[in-house]
DNA sequence: TGATAAATCACCTTTTTAGGGGATGTATAG
DNA sequence: CTATACATCCCCTAAAAAGGTGATTTATCA
């Protein structure tokens, strides 16, 4: 019998594409398409999927909260991830949701398909590419600072328009804590004040906006 | 004889894609697959190409840059562009650039064919979803207020951290006329003060990063 | 156990911004 | 010609941020 796998990806060009190669090799598999993830969710309802292709970027919910619930309705169920960019935190996200493997739009054809072969054998696979990522020996630019998780906050708050007196009632913490977090937010990302902070952070995606 | 096709794209997955959809076609076309614009503009030089496919998200240059060169070097030149993501100013400075053609990522595969087939003609072809917002009826979010020549210079030196005394300096004017049009900036944009200023500005990409 | 990172709090000074008034000249479009 | 928009300039006050220099507790990690 052939393996059953859902491809969950908003782009009809790349699913499709992904498709023809799947069918056309010798892996014996048959196709599902979701272009979201609510039609997703639907099809995982109705099949048996052995394997999910997810897209990271989809229109109605990010690829991380998909996948965390696909795993937590399926444990069984394989997830292999597929991205445009190479950011650090996403992969770990993914990773941390049970994602079975992750790899890179950039990836040659040979590579994604290598990927979907060990992630249905029941292995890890991380794409060319996302292990330099994950051990730290990058060469592009993701030499963005760790931030920690109450400065990501606190830095959602002020690209919000919230002054440090107004944080610090929201969070039930000092005025001079707020405004710690807000000169280690500067330092980290050698930012001249806060506009260029926010500037950095909005276009490099490190916090979502809306 | 055979038409030419550059495909300048990133993803393998993408431009694999295209070029089987376009030589499977009626079309009588041969493909060549550029995946950075550096290596786009080495093509040009060295062929005489009917049509290029443009991503708007490359690597090393942004797709509005590459077709200005292209269609500044190669003025007969027809140019379709691809991307993701619907932004009314990115269309816009596309065309201004002198693209043929704006299609989604999104759209059905017939649609792209379509578009291709259209712009090869010598037709102008916007895809499903452009013409709609290029009209304003859109459904997402073109009430970007209109600012004014000097008031986007303020903003760019703004969002590089600079305080108004130093544009003032930078501008040969009074720090009064900067701040004048700072609080100018701050009531169009409804924002509160610089941070969400930035973060809508970027977000919107009504300035342009790096 | 000792080191380290994270989150918390504190004070002081100076610079910068925000928010509120205004005013003037100059182009441009109706 | 006359609004209107644009860019320019001025003054005031209060609030906020930037920059410096500290400290304490807690948890985690080697």
């Amino acid at each position: 019998m052939p393996q059953l796998v859902l491809i969950v990806e908003d782009h009809p060009i790349v699913s499709e594409s992904l498709a023809q190669l799947l069918t056309g090799s010798d892996l014996n598999i048959q196709c599902l398409h979701a272009p979201n993830a609510a039609k997703g969710l639907a099809f995982l309802n109705g099949n048996s999927f052995d394997l999910i292709l997810l897209d990271i970027n989809l229109p109605d919910m990010s690829g991380i909260e998909f996948c965390k619930i696909a795993k937590s309705r399926f444990p069984g169920i394989r997830i292999l991830a597929l991205t445009t960019i190479a950011q650090r935190h996403v992969v770990e996200k993914m990773l941390d949701q049970g994602a079975d493997g992750f790899i890179l739009k950039t990836s040659d054809i040979d590579d994604i398909i290598g990927g979907i072969r060990q992630v249905l054998s029941g292995k890890q696979y991380l794409g060319k590419g996302v292990k330099e990522l994950m051990n730290g020996h990058s060469n592009d630019n993701n030499d963005l600072p760790m931030i920690t998780k109450r400065e990501s906050e606190i830095l959602k708050l002020i690209a919000d328009g919230l002054t440090n007196q107004e944080i610090a009632d929201k969070l039930f913490i000092s005025i001079f804590t707020v405004d710690s977090h807000r000169k280690n937010l500067l330092l980290k990302f050698s930012a001249k004040n806060t506009a260029t902070l926010i500037k950095i952070v909005v276009s490099k995606g490190v916090i979502d906006v809306d």
